[in-house]
RNA sequence: GGAGAGAUGGCCGAGUGGUCGAAGGCGCUCCCCUGCUAAGGGAGUAUGGGGUUUAUAGCCUCAUCGAGGGUUCGAAUCCCUCUCUCUCCGCCA
């Protein structure tokens, strides 16, 4: 991700100049920019600066530029409500006039004059409300006060490590060498159907993807409490404006000559169920999940991870989404890692956890926790789930809501959503930790019965 | 792909240029009446934005009848484009 840091350290204070409606109005003194009937867009806002800098790297054009839209927006959008109203009035006079029979060219030739007016102001209103939602769109969520601050990955707080790395006594390959070895996984053909960054596996490799998406759902489905959807792989920009991935992120996504885009993650489709929706308080949590195909540009990836299944442009994911009450959502995102760590638990694969810092946080998430599986080939920690609470971020685009059942009035969900986990990558995990020295691959135990009690991928 | 029908509030359903944000019904909420059950009477019941305000109270206002444009002083109503749903035919896993 290559949000500026400035963008992503946003202080609290800044929070509600960074939420859409109401909630952005926030003390500030009259920015003297904008005079009316001057010109709507200098490209250097006025340098007044309306807060400092803080620890967390507040970018003080951000706060100005917002004021300065805002207070644009808001004179316009009361001047022209007058002429509307005026106009209003006026047309249901000539309705009444008319039904009596009486003449109506005067009132009409008032109304005339308004005409132009409006229509130049309302042209004016929405080119600065335009300009305002794009802003407002690409300035990204702030992060919760329990984020670490940091300037880079290197930042992240590791917060647990669970299970030991095996040591190996042996030369160890990597799941494509073991994966070649067994004949069974093939980066060629897939050049050959496609391109680059995709895989073709087979038997006994291609069953044990299959079984670890089943174990997975089940897991999350008969000890989690989720829910299980089948879901559109593509989708329509609302959808994505919804969970963020537009109009920020959009070359990161393959798109369709029917512009339809294919999801990244089941996070799209699951997430936009809500889309619009207002939910009973008592409704909530409500906790799913969806296997799916993913599906990822990787633009700006070239040349990383070009090896093997770690980064391609097509992956399997069990994805975990909850939408929440906002008072509850910080707990939820415990109980969402938790759910996560089961599968690494239950597969016996070492990993660890880390809490993501200010500089590597996602654009739409307030905290993640990333799980990170060991990789014994590349002899270090990879990234096999990350779990996010996104707060109301998503929830604001979406207009997801429910109904609070003290005021009756809609107010908006938290929603969350963590992989559980990346089946590609949780595949690669178990090649590399239980090869043998002959290249088989062993069967984690909890993982037998979904491959028919088959113990070991024997490589003849 | 061809032919046709449709999209209105939580639901059903009226409304083809004017006082319609929208009749009526159902549902829901509150109140009244009724010594049980049932029934009856009254009031209320969308969302979003903006202004005002100490206020997420109240008040004022704008917008929204699938979406976007247009005509008009005025559009749920007329015109255009699109999306979706349904019926019949064709094709298809």
């Amino acid at each position: 991700m290559e949000v500026p840091l400035h963008l992503r350290n946003a202080p609290t204070h800044l929070m509600r100049a960074l939420d859409y409606g109401k909630e952005y109005r926030y003390a500030h003194n009259e920015p003297h920019a904008y005079a009316a009937g001057e010109n709507y867009w200098p490209e250097g806002v006025k340098p007044q600066s309306f807060y400092e800098p803080t620890d967390r790297g507040l970018e003080v054009k951000i706060a100005e530029k917002m004021a300065f839209l805002r207070k644009l927006d808001e004179l316009l959008q009361v001047e022209t409500e007058k002429l509307q109203n005026e106009r209003n009035v006026h047309s249901k006079n000539i309705g009444i006039l008319k039904g009596q029979g009486k003449d109506v060219t005067s009132v009409l030739e008032q109304v005339n004059q308004i005409g132009d007016k409006l229509t130049q102001l309302s042209n004016e209103l929405s080119a600065v409300q335009e300009k305002l939602h794009d802003f407002c769109a690409r300035i990204p969520n702030i992060p919760h006060d329990s984020v670490p601050l940091g300037q880079s990955e290197a930042d992240n707080v590791e917060i647990a490590r669970v299970g030991t790395p095996r040591v190996f006594s042996f030369a160890i390959k990597d799941h494509v060498a073991l994966g070649e070895g067994l004949g069974q996984m093939s980066f060629d053909k897939a050049a050959k159907l496609t391109g680059s960054r995709f895989v073709v596996l087979h038997k006994h490799l291609a069953k044990l993807q299959r079984a670890l998406i089943q174990f997975m759902l089940d897991i999350h489905l008969n000890e989690h409490g989720y829910e299980e959807s089948y879901v559109p792989y593509l989708v329509n920009a609302d959808s994505l404006f919804g969970t963020g991935q537009f109009p920020k992120f959009k070359e990161d996504l393959f798109t369709t000559t029917a512009g339809y885009s294919l999801i990244p993650t089941a996070e799209v489709s699951l997430t936009n169920l809500m889309r619009d929706e207002i939910v009973r308080e008592e409704e909530l949590p409500l906790q799913w999940t969806a296997h799916t195909p993913c599906f990822r540009s990787e633009a700006g990836a070239y040349g990383k991870d070009t090896r093997g299944m770690i980064r391609q442009h097509q992956f399997e994911k069990v994805e975990l989404v909850w939408i929440c009450h906002p008072d509850d959502s910080y707990n939820c995102l415990e109980k969402l890692r938790q759910h996560a760590e089961t599968v690494l638990h239950r597969l016996e694969l070492p990993y660890r956890v880390l809490s993501l810092c200010t500089a590597d946080i996602g654009f739409c998430a307030a905290k993640t926790y990333d799980l990170e599986v060991w990789l014994p080939a590349q002899n270090c920690y990879r990234e096999i789930s990350s779990c996010s609470n996104i707060e109301s971020f998503q929830a604001r685009r979406m207009q997801a809501r429910f109904r609070n059942s003290k005021t009756g009035k809609p107010e908006l969900v938290h929603t969350l959503n963590g992989s559980g986990l990346a089946v590609g990558r949780t595949l690669v995990a178990v090649m590399e930790n239980y090869q043998d020295e002959q290249g088989n691959i062993h069967i984690p135990k909890a993982l037998q019965p979904y491959m028919g009690g088959l113990d070991v991928i024997k490589n003849i």
